[in-house]
DNA sequence: ACCTGAACACCGTTCAAGT
DNA sequence: ACCTGAACACCGTTCAAGT
């Protein structure tokens, strides 16, 4: 009875780490509506209120598991320093928040929970930290650069919220509804043939996510090029 | 008995609408914590079960209040109708966001519930259709219409989620916190005390949100009036 | 057609008790 | 110190019954 061949996850001890990254698992694999309280202790094989040993409640496991996804940002990256310089800040930043937004794809939940946070994770600031890094070392002010965050926002995680949403499913009701409101949106119905003529593959309700927002973040980091210069005229 | 002094609620009937805008009232009073079905119900005078006469279910009465809260933007704006021209195209869509923006400061928590709708309201895609409308008498292509409602995302209906959220607590551990992580944060810290003394009314943590939001709706109109320059050279 | 009461299947979390 | 079982105060929602 004391053969080595036991399940060895009873012996390994509950630490918070351990409750963030089942916690992620759960999410990845089941959804983020699965991740409760009770289904994430099933999980760890324990029962639901030994997790409050580990974390204080359901807000802070979350706010754990947001710093966890940061640090796999930070991991894809090799850490956070850089060698930016005047000359490259701006293709470096574009890069780290094109990892960053690789990270998000594996973990399409983690916008979500991220939105309905109150303050930012202990990395999440060195990430944010190190965004501004880049920034001074290509002449940002601080001022600019404080603007620059503020117009990222989410972005500079990786992602941003579209009020858009393909329409993936693409069956049913949905269709119908817009079918029956499409008179009443003639330049949405105009933009949304041309672009279906113009790229063969597209569906209605399709687009390409990664061109959109690698658009989007171009369409910032232009500007903030174009300030930048503005700044130093003065 | 047949008194005329009477409570007058009971004797109105339930609608769809009445429900929606009960939930706004509900909302903005007490916080978007306290609508719950039963709270709402409450609110109307009525048991909870009788809610599900009138809308299938907290989803579907969610999308009428943000569809509720779009109709008030389009109040504001006297109708979705304009008279943009190739000359005022970004002026007439700066003001339409920027009174988006001040509804949505009517009720802070919208933009929380927009972000977790899974699909478009009529209402919110007729007022998409209206900002296209505005491109598109502005010289834009389809192809740029469609690139600039992504890369406009949220922000064109008033608001962006902010990485940095401007802790005004200001109190008692976040603080300790922050002060543990600054010799980590030099950037952070570099910006925030240069923001700080630019401006003698600001606080740690303090930001003019404002002013933030005109910069970033700023930086990506002037980017799309650069990009809509080279569609036409082309 | 509209509203109701009781009940169901969940939540997060507290508490007193175990080892 | 760490884990547990039972219980509490909520949720959204179903159902059968009322008028």
């Amino acid at each position: 009875m004391t053969s080595v061949a036991e399940t060895p996850s009873p012996k390994i001890p509950l630490t918070p780490r351990r409750v963030f990254q089942a916690a992620i698992a759960l999410a990845d694999g089941r959804g983020i509506g699965a991740l409760t309280m009770r289904n994430l202790a099933a999980a760890l094989d324990v029962e639901a209120m030994s997790l409050y040993h580990h974390v204080a409640n359901k807000e802070a496991m979350l706010d754990g598991v947001v710093d966890e996804v940061v640090q796999e940002i930070e991991r894809e990256l090799g850490g956070f320093d850089t060698d930016a310089t005047p000359a490259t800040w701006q293709s470096t930043l574009r890069d780290r928040i094109l990892t960053a937004r690789r990270v998000m794809l594996r973990h399409r939940w983690a916008p979500a929970v991220i939105e309905t946070r109150k303050a930012a994770t202990p990395t999440t600031l060195r990430y944010m930290d190190s965004l501004l890094g880049i920034m001074f070392s290509g002449g940002f002010t601080p001022d600019l650069g404080h603007h620059a965050m503020h117009a990222l926002g989410s972005r500079a995680l990786g992602f941003s919220h579209e009020l858009f949403q393909p329409d993936d499913s693409g069956d049913d009701e949905s269709t119908d509804l817009m079918r029956e409101l499409a008179p009443r949106l003639p330049n949405i119905v105009t933009m949304m043939t041309e672009v279906a003529h113009d790229d063969p593959d597209s569906t209605i309700g399709w687009c390409d996510d990664e061109t959109e927002f690698e658009f989007g973040l171009d369409l910032l980091l232009d500007g903030l090029a174009d300030r930048l210069t503005s700044v130093r005229q003065t």
